[in-house]
DNA sequence: ACTTTAAGTGACACTCGTGTCACTTTATGA
DNA sequence: TCATAAAGTGACACGAGTGTCACTTAAAGT
């Protein structure tokens, strides 16, 4: 019926994710984008009325296979088990929460599209908070952490701590045990 | 000899440190702070070249202002009472972590005057940095953190621990001895 | 072959921040 | 009181990103 696309949602996507991360919200424009896909700017403006509908439409794309790995916690019976996939859910998906950060810059439009997004990503912030709320209840519960500590003093540890960076480039596993540990009982002796 | 001028130096200081909060790095234009101030913006000029040299310039000036604070950590002689102070002293002094990030984003710049602050930045970090590595040996010495831990990660955690959100809005003291409880013991019992 | 239709292009007009500069204003001290 | 010099102003030219649109290109169906 018509000529045959240059690109594909996943290189845009792609390639979206990789400017976000690399310039951030304010920095990405649709010319670099285009750029990077080697089509003209202009043909971008026939997907995305601009960066506000671009950037929600893959913030939600992104949020969805995140919410898709999150909700396998639920294989995991115990607390521990768990707790260690959680770790190791967010180490594997680092730029999610740099991610989830530069999507809330994206100012509150009155754009119908924009604003349908923003719904939805509300909406995906919300199932992943009850998510975690539960499993942090599930800790209690079981009686392994300690009662006194807030939900979400807990789960901003939990997601704070991806986010120190390893500036002495420790070996991957060595710099997640120690975390892990830390975490767990704390970084004083006995 | 000259006419007075319209604004002082710590209000400059004061309204790039709100702006540069309220809208970071790229966001801050020359226009809102003579905005603020009151002024034209062809009068910023007649002081500053251009954003890097205000900005870094403005820099220089938090982090040694900091450091005086920093440097107080001296006068406490065991570790128990440096750790109490330094998780005081980045509380009450929230913003400087956020801005210190602000101050990386200004990009190496050839105009010498930039050069140099970024110069002194360096040296300021740098100093802050030893002045921290040697807090966290004597905390090793005393015996009281586990000798395990990565000086880098034992540092990385406090600072990022002061960024977690408070959603929940729990009380000043509350938040803060919880997060203590966390760093030294753990968030697990036993 | 020809029409249809979506994909893609590049030029245009617009906005906004930048840096400059000739000009005006206003304290000061000679 | 008046020359001086720093403070401040506003207009200008420039560059970069935005959004639009008439136009060209190329698959696909008839």
């Amino acid at each position: 019926m018509a000529r045959e696309r240059k690109f594909s949602t996943v290189d845009l996507y792609q390639s979206t994710k990789h400017l976000l991360l690399e310039h951030g919200y304010d920095g990405f424009t649709f010319s670099m984008l285009a750029n990077r896909l080697d089509i003209s700017r202009g043909a971008l403006y026939k997907y995305f009325e601009n960066k506000e509908v671009l950037i929600s439409e893959y913030m939600v794309f992104e949020m969805k296979k995140f919410m898709v790995q999150l909700h396998k916690i639920q294989e995991y019976k115990s607390f521990e088990e768990k707790f260690d996939y959680l770790i190791h859910l967010i180490f594997h998906d680092q730029e999610i929460h740099r991610l989830r950060e530069i999507g809330l810059e994206i100012p509150r439009s009155p754009n119908t599209k924009v604003h349908e997004n923003q719904e939805q990503l509300d909406q995906l912030h919300y199932e992943m908070y009850t998510s975690l709320q539960s499993f942090v209840e599930l800790g209690k519960q079981e009686g392994i952490i300690k009662p006194s500590i807030p939900n979400g003093l807990f789960l901003g540890f939990i997601f704070q701590t991806i986010a120190i960076p390893n500036h002495e480039n420790l070996p991957y596993s060595e710099w997640v045990s120690s975390i892990k540990e830390i975490l767990r009982h704390g970084m004083f002796k006995i």
